[in-house]
DNA sequence: CTATCGTTTAGACGTTCATCTAAATGAAAC
DNA sequence: GTTTCATTTAGATGAACGTCTAAACGATAG
């Protein structure tokens, strides 16, 4: 299920540190490599989580690779949460769907 | 962090058909196992990471013990990830809030 | 074409995770 | 109190994870 690569790749604080950097503006993988004090090959292999998630995409520019926050996995997991919202709220209170 | 917990917990596929079990009514731990072909010492283990990660919490009630959605979670998880398209959002749009 | 720079892949290592079986706890009923 | 039923804890096992070093790949610059 797509929604479990994407939990995973959450549940790591150094995937979501690079989330909010990309959140500023896309950057190459060396710009956020500098960002942590980890290997450049590590950081490497949680980007590649990031990106099998859907949660950024890559683009190829010239020496350099620019990664960037993909919006809409991250609105389909929204959608997830608030279905539990909707739920249960709609269970004890009158239900006016929007 | 508190997110880590939280992100870790939604990761598991168990888990999350354990949230939308209880997103219907509570359950008890027995009832809960009997959706699953694991022992019931998985599904207590399981039962007990949602706990941890505050998605659950439970209700001693005789001799059963009865689960429940923590719908407080939901919401903080759910400001998270609205962070992030509000902040995408505003950088290339005018923004008016809904 | 060869050297260089940015990035990824391969392989290894210790840790964490999901699951099991077996044993322990806790509450109710006899 | 002893038995019974619901649930958890303990300990073990194999798979997955985060990290590293070393090697490979890809694109640009001499």
């Amino acid at each position: 299920m797509a929604l479990a690569n994407t939990f995973k790749a959450l549940s790591d604080p150094t995937r979501r540190e690079i989330l909010n950097l990309l959140g500023v503006r896309p950057l190459s993988a060396g710009e956020i490599g500098a960002h942590f004090s980890m290997t450049g090959a590590t950081v490497s292999h949680h980007l590649a989580i990031l990106k099998d998630a859907g949660l950024v995409f890559d683009r190829h520019e010239g020496k350099y690779i620019f990664y960037e926050l993909n919006l809409s996995v991250f609105e389909e997991v929204l959608n997830w949460f608030q279905t539990f919202l909707d739920q249960k709220g709609d269970s004890h209170e009158e239900a006016e769907k929007k």
